[in-house]
DNA sequence: CGCCAACTTGATGGCTGTCAAGTCAGGTGG
DNA sequence: CCACCTGACTTGACAGCCATCAAGTTGGCG
């Protein structure tokens, strides 16, 4: 979280779709021309990695577009792996799953990231992913993946950042849960969001959780009252307001300098 | 750790290289013939997926052995990615660096077992590896890799496995760190270094540590005190004997029902 | 022999988990 | 339209686990 950077050369402004107001479950996104050169992710997503600019191959990596109420699941831990998934609107939660039931959010997602790497290892995944919003997801096949990265050493540099950049993300999980307070984890959560959110033309100190306290704690390694406790001693301390899910940081310095201290 | 199992279809036996008397900090190891054709990791080792059963590939992976002395670091955060490693003999830990001067172990990895993949994501390392042992360890030059895995996509395959098992190495810390008691996440510990003794055909039940207290309870979150704390009361309930480095577990079982209780 | 790193063990305090009560917003059904 | 219910959240009281500080032991090495 403090060590990478990604995507933050490609930045592009997206609409952000609020939760849908019961009904079909069918998110704002308008359906579009099939393929992804009239995607507004175009730049964000993988997908331009491999085919740019060679526009042959645009369009023909994404067979299936999903869309996932909130709530449902994309894939579970132990499904066979056959895709990849960039999210094109909603926001997802992956849960990492022991056998002795325990389980853990091992990441939160947005437009124009990359989740379902984790299921290359073994050919089944490793976690289950599940929809916060009503979300509408890309599935690139693995098969034309493999296909296309055999052909372009590019390509296949790309899959490996995808993999090498959930590697960091854990690594960098550990280390916040390995060696910092309670409020120091929550800061470098809200400052991970920030970044996020900043690199894809929306505002760096004010935007909506999409996730729960539990969530947020489960992630972090905390209990869910200890997240609430954290964010009104933030609020009453001056460094950011809060209002149920709604944030706004009134000093990213002021939280960095709680994690270095 | 829990839901992880790598490498236990090909076991295989080796030599455990003690601790080297003073000198000039050469591991056991014979020089033997350049390649792997003759190496006792042969079947466990990574090249063995990517050649066999041509074995006309067989040496022309590994170019260089590097021989390194406790202490001294095969590579640092930020040096450029040219290699992956697999390691021929000793102990090596990786440590994982914040900005701010924090610094966690990521992992400990023996015989058999690859580690750099990390830097493959933005062509430099995410870490530092650092020889526990006086260590023996084989580069696999990145191009060789890239060149063999573009012609074989079973080559192709294990390199993702490669990545895979980095990432839920990460994804498995993450969840003891976050959902474990000091107890759980030594047993969790002890158990892993069970299990992966077991699988090179040494003693599941006992073993000699190779890194310090310090070094464990940096991996689980812990203070080097609570590490000697938990042994010494895992000693006196009759699940494990410990005397400095040297481990002897009584009850597998045991330990395993500490943390699923 | 002496030093130092690694380790053990004790005493104490603080952070965070646990338990509990209460508020609030949204959704459902009467 | 309102009552009710449920899930999400907040806040308080308290306890327990683990970090911290400290002192002492051991073993390796110069």
């Amino acid at each position: 979280m403090l060590t990478t950077n990604f995507v933050t050369s490609t930045v592009v402004a997206f609409g952000l779709p609020g939760r849908q107001i019961q009904g079909d479950g069918v998110t704002a996104s308008a359906p579009g021309p099939r393929g992804c050169a009239s995607c507004h992710l175009r730049g964000i997503c993988l997908t331009s990695e491999f085919v740019s600019p060679s526009h042959a191959a645009f369009g023909e990596l994404v067979l299936a577009h999903r869309r996932v109420k909130a709530g449902q699941a994309i894939y579970r831990t132990g499904d066979s792996f056959s895709s990849v998934y960039v999210l094109k609107a909603g926001f997802v939660k992956t849960l990492a799953l022991f056998e002795d039931g325990r389980e853990q959010v091992s990441g939160f997602y947005m437009p124009g990231d990359t989740f379902g790497v984790d299921g290359m290892a073994f050919g089944q995944h490793a976690n289950d992913a599940i929809a916060l919003d009503d979300a509408d997801v890309c599935a690139i096949p693995y098969d034309k993946l493999e296909q296309l990265s055999l052909a372009n050493p590019a390509a296949q540099r790309s899959l490996y950042r995808m993999f090498s950049q959930e590697i960091v993300r854990r690594q960098d999980a550990m280390v916040v849960m390995g060696t910092m307070s309670a409020t120091q984890r929550t800061a470098t959560f809200l400052l991970d969001l920030s970044r996020r959110f900043s690199a894809r033309g929306l505002s760096a100190s004010e935007f909506l959780l999409r996730m729960t306290r539990d969530e947020i704690g489960s992630l972090l390694g905390l209990k869910l009252e200890t997240v609430s406790r954290v964010f009104s001693k933030l609020q009453s301390d001056g460094l950011m307001e809060i209002e149920g899910k709604h944030v706004r940081i009134v000093s990213i310095p002021g939280l960095r300098s709680l994690i270095t201290h």
